[in-house]
DNA sequence: ATGTCC
């Protein structure tokens, strides 16, 4: 082995290889700990030219960040922290930071099983894809699959999926295949500006723009059998995925609170090297605050996620004459990719109460853990990452390794390789919907072309890749594999 | 991501 093999520059960097895919940034200058790369020397060169590394050497200057910072295998830029972010940061002593959660509080991805095979579906697409696409509200700005009102909106925000359970939109095998049963008690309505709750009125149940679709897709790979069953899981059957998160609610409520965690803790901003880490201190009103308004985010994104599959299964009975039920249109699971969260961990101190901050990451734990659901205790917490419109997604399971290695957390995409800007200059919707067609029997319909465009498989990185990082670190391993069948889009 | 700046 050369010295070549042992460091790596990127982003004007040097990391250094720990062992296999760990590479490491060492603590030096103002940084309170080490920073932490997941990634192949492929994936290394896709973060080397943009502010990645820089974006994570910031995060160790957070208060209260514990043993290290990490990114992701998919991990990019973003604002102030990385996509693809995990900082865990102690609760007592260290802080909150919008930035470090996101802009689209619990943004994620929800997996809907079906007892049907790509036969039943294939010479159908189009009808599909029209009825999904009529049905469910896509694109920026408003429409939703219900009317909201001040009640509803508190209720959502208060209850979250509790609150679809007994409005007749959702069953109770929802509630115990979601993280928290689909209710994450410390939210605070009150918390939540009234301007936030109005952009929410229009917009209960909608999938908005950018990355966010609804695709109709078959089970190509099984990798592990026992899990897939576990899962119900097999080869050829039709799942639906759902990608959205909480709209311009929880946008206005991270602006909200950016703004004014930077009025009020300017003196923690001044000792930042990034005003976009804007924190608000463990133990302030702010953060107790922040923390609240942001769990109640995460309650109205569940519930819009499971508008949008409610209304799914009515599309599917429509189509296919047979009610959803019969047709066994289960939750597999839901996941955030973008959260905060009080948990327990056993870090260098000891065990510790932090803020785990994961921002385009996916919760992992492995089987035992007491906060996976029943259902999924035996097998681990199901991790779903959706790749892109020509790749395909995976389903993983929580690994063994994600506790000690990750704060239980692993990958959440395939991660962007250029920018929107970029995008369009390099792709045309008509062209790319019509080779996916034509080339891989996809089928794509959006609000704008320009989506598309943006969203081509080719401006996304090797979800193959990612995916083979996670496994081979054992913090989430392969379970299945999903090729797209129809998908709508902003 | 986002009534792509209140």
């Amino acid at each position: 082995m050369s010295d070549d093999d042992e460091t790596f520059e990127a982003g004007g960097y040097t990391l250094h290889r720990r062992r296999e895919f760990v590479w490491e940034l060492p603590k030096q200058g103002d940084m309170r700990v080490p920073a932490r790369v997941l990634a192949s020397r492929d994936l290394l060169e896709a973060i080397s030219d943009d502010r990645t590394i820089e974006q994570l050497r910031n995060t160790t200057h957070l208060p209260g960040v514990t043993d290290y910072a990490i990114c992701m295998p998919d991990g990019h830029q973003g604002y102030g922290f990385p996509v693809g972010g995990v900082a865990a940061i102690d609760a007592e002593s260290g802080c909150i930071s919008p930035g470090a959660v996101g802009y689209d509080v619990n943004c994620g991805v929800r997996m809907l099983t079906t007892n049907l095979t790509y036969d039943d579906i294939e010479g159908r697409e189009e009808e599909l894809t029209n009825a999904l696409f009529d049905a469910v509200p896509t694109g920026l700005g408003g429409g939703g699959v219900i009317n909201g009102s001040r009640e509803s909106i508190d209720a959502a925000l208060e209850y979250g999926v509790e609150w679809a359970l007994e409005e007749g939109w959702a069953v109770e095998s929802d509630l115990t295949h979601c993280e928290d049963g689909g209710r994450r008690l410390d939210a605070d309505p009150s918390a939540v500006s009234k301007r936030a709750k109005d952009r929410a009125m229009n917009q209960m149940g909608s999938l908005g723009s950018g990355n966010h679709f609804l695709e109709v897709q078959r089970v190509t790979d099984i990798f592990d059998a026992d899990t897939a069953a576990a899962y119900g899981l097999s080869e050829e059957q039709v799942v639906v995925l759902i990608h959205c998160g909480s709209r311009g609610l929880g946008h206005q409520t991270c602006n909200d609170y950016l703004r004014r965690i930077e009025e009020e803790h300017d003196d923690l901003l001044a000792q930042l090297p990034d005003r976009e880490l804007a924190a608000a201190p463990a133990g302030s009103d702010l953060a107790a605050e922040y923390y609240g308004a942001m769990c109640a985010c995460i309650n109205f994104a569940w519930v819009n996620r499971q508008l949008i599959m409610h209304r799914t299964r009515e599309v599917f009975a429509d189509v296919f004459d047979r009610s959803w039920r019969e047709m066994e249109m289960e939750l597999l699971y839901d996941v955030a990719h973008n959260i905060a969260k009080r948990e327990v961990h056993e870090t260098s101190a000891g065990e510790t109460e932090l803020f785990v901050h994961r921002k385009g990451a996916t919760r992992a734990f492995p089987a035992g853990h007491p906060e996976v659901p029943a259902a999924y205790r035996d097998t681990g917490q199901p991790v779903i990452i959706p790749g892109s419109m020509g790749a395909g997604s995976y389903v993983l399971s929580g690994g063994e390794q994600s506790l000690s290695e990750t704060f239980g957390s692993t990958a959440h995409g395939a991660g962007r390789l250029m920018s929107r800007t970029q995008a369009k200059d390099e792709f045309w919707g008509g062209d790319v919907q019509d080779d996916l067609r034509d080339q891989q029997k996809v089928y794509v319909k959006a609000s704008s072309g320009a989506t598309i465009a943006e969203e081509a498989p080719g401006v996304y990185k090797d979800i193959d890749e990612v995916v083979r990082i996670s496994d081979a670190l054992g913090i989430g391993d392969k379970v299945a594999r999903t090729f797209p069948v129809c998908n709508i889009k902003g």
